[in-house]
Order: structure tokens, then C-alpha cells, then sequence
DNA sequence: TTGAAAGCGCTAACAG
DNA sequence: CTGTTAGCGCTTTCAA
């Protein structure tokens, strides 16, 4: 920072005492006595004193910093779990360092080293939709830099996780479906690898199987996301020989995708096609017909997050991993309602 | 970090070198001999060597680190915005802390504080709707440390801004309402205090005077821009003896809730009320009507604010402060068209 | 081209 | 209850 940081030596100066005896008053060490704790409190206050709290790192060894990446910042999802991250941090003592990969691989990589380098006490992590090696975490465990994964997670790592029940919220989404009549559910994917896609793919034919109704692969689409991915899938599917009659989307930004396209090609939404999402964005009872969705608890999740990595910062010894999987809920709006 | 780190010395003793070779090496001080660098090039790579920057900073007096505090994450506006300070850091070699002041002045004040006691070398400032008074920017004036204002500033101090033509919009907006035919245009301000607020207003009470339409104190509410209060002055306005033909919301999340009211209320949008927001939200041309909004470059307006910073940050001598005024457009969607 | 040594601001034995 | 001292990992004079 600036020149002419005040310090504790210019403290103990002024005070004619020892820096040291500074250092433990800051800290309301017990072993100092009441009148010199005051003068110094009351010196630091009058000198404008704030802690370097980079010497403290160095010293201690610790930085009291979390690091957070995540595929993107520019979504209500990640943000929401970015806030509940952040104000458990806080509460708990923690500043917190956010990185987006922007879905990309390298960028993630990338991102977790500059983290370390910048000595994160432990991390948080949303793998990018690329990710499909996992040599970087493996080097995390290596170097035994604790971190937790959230939503966009991989199996097979000794540390905790915390999700949502995905495969079960897209079982309730599909029989929402079946229940309004539909009989030919399409379900537009993220890429095949990630771990979300497979859970919800796992739930979506699980009920189909349940109810006797066969899986259709023509029905099964991997958008890589994009807006033009998900129109250009939405249109594939239309153009099957066995039109769909539902579709239900891996989540509410791809929905909206679909929705746009299928109003643009004068489609009523649910008479002709059912839709139904997954996230529940602050904005999906707005549209018109409201989306269906499932409700995610996005700050919840990083508040556990954030809660169980601090818990493993706090105690490494007696730590467990956890894998944490949260309830999600079935949101019935207009845009499924047969 | 974890035990074990490595560190120079680990790299000179291996080598049978002092550290200070070793530092010189990694940094490609063209002191050092082309074979000696290899060799501590290479036995960094082998050890798995990663710089210690918290080291670095307590030495060089410099974290390479921005600090960010703005309003909220959660917001597609600020998230772009921060999307484009941190692409921009990246590039030029810096990292970014994150902040959200959850429109709370108090949060504000401590956000900077932990951010100054973090020691980031300047700050990217976008202020709560709360913030009414500047001491704790004062005090980063007399501190000397380097900050810049975004979207939400306010006037009077020797840093640099960056905002876009609130005005402009606003008075752009207000015009094409005239235009087609309105002849009570509401106006859903946010907290009188803000900025941008009275900018907004400023260019609406413009465009009304040029068109000879006198101005109704009644058709401008303040809302403190939660929903209740949203839908609580759009009924207000709904309620007035000479109800609006028009309602022009501060921003798109306010638009979303009064077009929900109004729906909720029968009424139909653009017919019975025309509707327009502010920022474009990429959800808002989804809204049924499609909303009207004034579009915001807040990626554009994030690196901007980045790059100057960084060039204070540079050469602090020669730097003069900017007041950067982004142009918007009009985006004319069905929610205006009578 | 390299090494020795000082020191950034702070904490934590250890000693008194 | 307080002071002395060493040292966290790194950069940077200064000297060789």
C-alpha cells in the first residue's frame, strides 16, 4: 500500500514501549494489563492504524482468504451460491477470492493455481463444463490444500461435496410430465461428461421406466449451452418424425432459449409442447407462460460449503468428508400445466 | 498453505546456489547466466516450485491485487461489470477481491476496510443505495489509496468515474414513450439520493419539458427497490385520478415486478399501459411483452474502469482523472409499441 | 555473473 | 505483565 503505512513499531514508539507488547494488545491478549491495552487502542485509533494483514499471513502462515471458482459469474445460480459463500466466510473471519473459468478448461486450471499461489487457505469449486480430467484436483490433494466441490462436481475425490438431489428433481419433473399426458418427453442435455447432466438423464429415465414408457435416444440432445446450441436442438427435435410433446431442458437459462424459439415458430406453450426447466430464476414466473422449474437452494448450498471447508480449516484432524445432497423442489407454473 | 511448501531456498540448497540467484533466475533477471537459469528453472518445475506471493507483497509493498465492493452479485448488470474488471486485471497481471455491500452502508464501510487491511493496491467502487455520505472515501483520498467509481458514484472527488449517459437514457427513453402517444409517463425512480437517479430523472423531466408536457410530481414514486415496494407504487400509480399511460422503471428488475402487477391486475401491456426499464437483462426480451429497456455495456464499463485504475496504478505521477461516460441505446421491444 | 546480508510487518517462543 | 529476539519467504542493495 501507500507510503507511510503506520505500524506497530510506530505504535510502540510513540508509546515507549515494546512492539511486541503492541502486537498482543491489538489482539486483546489476557496477559497485558487493561491501561496499556487502552493506550495502545486508543494510539492505534489516533495513528489511523490498520494491520498489515499480508506480514500477519506471512507469520502465521495462514491468509484467512477462501478461493472460489466457478464457471461463471454472470449467472443468478453461481451468484447466489457465491453470496451464501461469502457472507458464511465473513461471519467466520474469512475474506474470500473469486475466480470464472468461463466454462473453460484451461482457464480453471489456470485459475486454481493463481489461487494457490496467492495462498488460499482452501478453495471452493464449480468445475467448468469442459472439465473432463482432473489431474489439477488431484495436485490440490497432493499438496493437501483442502477444498470442497459444489454443483458441478466429480466423484472419486477424498474430499466433500455438496449438491442437489439432481437425479430425484428430474424424476419429479418427468413424472410431473407423464401425469399431464405427455407422452414423448425430450430432454435437451449439457455436455454428456458432466456429472450434473448424467444424475438428471439418470432421473428422467428412470421415471420414464417406471412408468412403461420406452426411451427414446432421438429424444436425448447434448447442447453445449449456447444459445444457438439450444435453438438449433430445439429445432432438431421438432423435426423428428415422432414429434415430442414436452421438453424439458437441463436448466432455466436453456429453457428460455427454447421458449424464445419455440414462440418464434408460433408454438403454443403448453397446448402444443410442455417445457419445464431447472434452477428457478428470479425471472421465471415472469415469462409468459411461467416456467416450470425446479427450485434450487443456490445460497444454501454455498453457505454449506463454505461451512464445511471452514470446519475442516478449523479442525483438519477430525475432519470427514461429507458428501452433502440437498432437497430440491418441483415448481409447477403455466408452461406444463396440459 | 500446508505444510512442506517449497520455497527458493529449497530450490538453492538442491543446487548448491545462494537464494538470491534463485529469485533472479525465476523472475528472468538478465543478470543471471542463460545455464544457471535453466537449472533453477528446471529444478523449480521438478520440486513443484510456486512463488510465494504473499512474501512477494510484504516485500515489494504490493499485492497485485484490486479490491471490488459492489452493491450486489446476484445481478446480471454488476456480475457483467465485474466480469470485465477481472478479464481486464487478469490480462495486466492482477487479481480481484469481491465485495457485496448488499446495499447496506454500513457493509460498504467494512467491505473497504477489510479490503485496505487486505492491502489491494486501489479499488473499483460501486456505492449502496443506502450511501449517503463519503467519509470512508475521504479517507481513502488521504490515505492515497487509488480507487475508482462505477455505475453508482457519486461527485466530488479527484477520482476517476465511470458511468454511462444516465441522462441520455433517460431522456431517450422518455421520447419515444411521447412518440407514441403517451401522455402520462409515471417514472418508478429508485432512492432519491442516488446518482443515478437523479440523472434518470433529469433526463425525463427533460424530454417532458421539450415536448411541453408539464410535470406531474405524482407520476414519480421513489421505490427502495425491493419487489413489495415495486408492485406497492406501481398500485399507487394504478390509483391516482389521472391514472399513467406509461411507466418507466429505474431498471429491468423493478420493470419485471411491475409487469407482474400489472398482469396480475389484467391489464395489458403495451394497450393499456406502456412499460420500459433500464439495463437489458438478457431474460428481458423472453418477457411477454418482450420488455423495452435502455441498453447498458457493463462489460465495457467494468474494463474501462479495470484499465484506468491499472494505469493510475502504473505511473501515479502523470495520472489525471477521467469522467468516462458510456453511450446506451434505446431498445424498442414490444412492451412501448402502442 | 553470483553471494551475503538486511529487512518488509508481524507473531511467538523465551526470558525476566 | 512486558521486552528481546528470531524468523516467515522473498527482493534488493552492496560487494565481490
Amino acid at each position: 500500500m501507500k507510503k507511510g503505512q503506520v505500524t506497530i513499531r510506530d505504535i510502540a514508539i510513540k508509546l515507549k514501549i515494546s512492539v511486541s507488547t503492541v502486537s498482543r494488545a491489538l489482539r486483546n491478549s489476557p496477559e497485558i494489563k487493561l491501561e496499556t491495552r487502552q493506550k495502545v487502542m486508543a494510539m492505534a485509533e489516533e495513528l489511523n492504524y490498520t494491520p498489515n494483514v499480508v506480514a500477519q499471513s506471512l507469520r502465521v502462515n495462514r491468509t484467512k482468504t477462501l478461493g472460489i471458482v466457478v464457471p461463471q459469474l454472470a449467472s443468478h445460480f453461481f451468484a447466489s451460491n457465491i453470496s451464501g459463500i461469502q457472507d458464511t466466510a465473513y461471519r467466520r473471519g474469512y475474506n474470500v477470492m473469486i475466480c470464472q473459468s468461463n466454462e473453460n478448461f484451461e482457464q480453471e486450471k489456470s485459475d486454481i493455481r493463481t489461487l494457490i499461489s496467492t495462498r488460499v487457505d482452501g478453495l471452493l469449486i464449480s468445475l467448468s463444463r469442459e472439465t473432463e480430467s482432473y489431474e489439477h484436483l488431484q495436485n490440490l490433494i497432493e499438496r493437501e490444500i483442502p477444498f470442497v466441490l459444489f454443483d458441478r462436481i466429480t466423484e472419486g475425490f477424498p474430499v466433500s461435496t455438496v449438491t442437489v438431489d439432481d437425479t430425484l428433481g428430474a424424476y419429479k419433473v418427468t413424472k410431473h410430465l407423464l401425469e399431464q399426458g405427455c407422452k414423448r418427453i425430450a430432454f435437451i442435455s449439457g455436455p454428456e461428461g458432466m456429472y450434473i447432466c448424467k444424475k438428471r438423464i439418470a432421473g428422467y429415465e428412470q421415471a420414464l421406466n417406471e412408468s412403461g414408457v420406452n426411451i427414446d435416444g432421438n429424444l436425448i440432445v447434448y447442447s453445449d449451452l449456447t444459445e444457438e446450441s439450444n435453438k438449433r436442438l430445439t429445432n432438431q427435435l421438432l423435426g423428428l418424425e415422432e414429434k415430442p410433446d414436452a421438453i424439458f431442458a437441463i436448466n432455466d437459462p436453456v429453457a428460455i432459449d427454447v421458449m424464445k424459439f419455440l414462440k418464434s415458430k408460433g408454438m403454443k406453450i403448453p397446448e402444443d409442447i410442455a417445457l419445464v426447466g431447472f434452477t428457478n430464476m428470479p425471472v421465471s414466473d415472469a415469462l409468459e407462460p411461467s416456467l416450470s422449474t425446479v427450485d434450487q437452494p443456490a445460497y444454501e448450498m454455498g453457505r454449506l460449503a463454505a461451512n464445511n471447508l471452514l470446519d475442516q480449516l478449523l479442525d483438519p484432524e477430525s475432519f470427514e468428508p461429507q458428501n452433502l445432497v440437498l432437497d430440491t423442489e418441483l415448481v409447477i407454473r403455466n408452461s406444463s400445466k396440459k
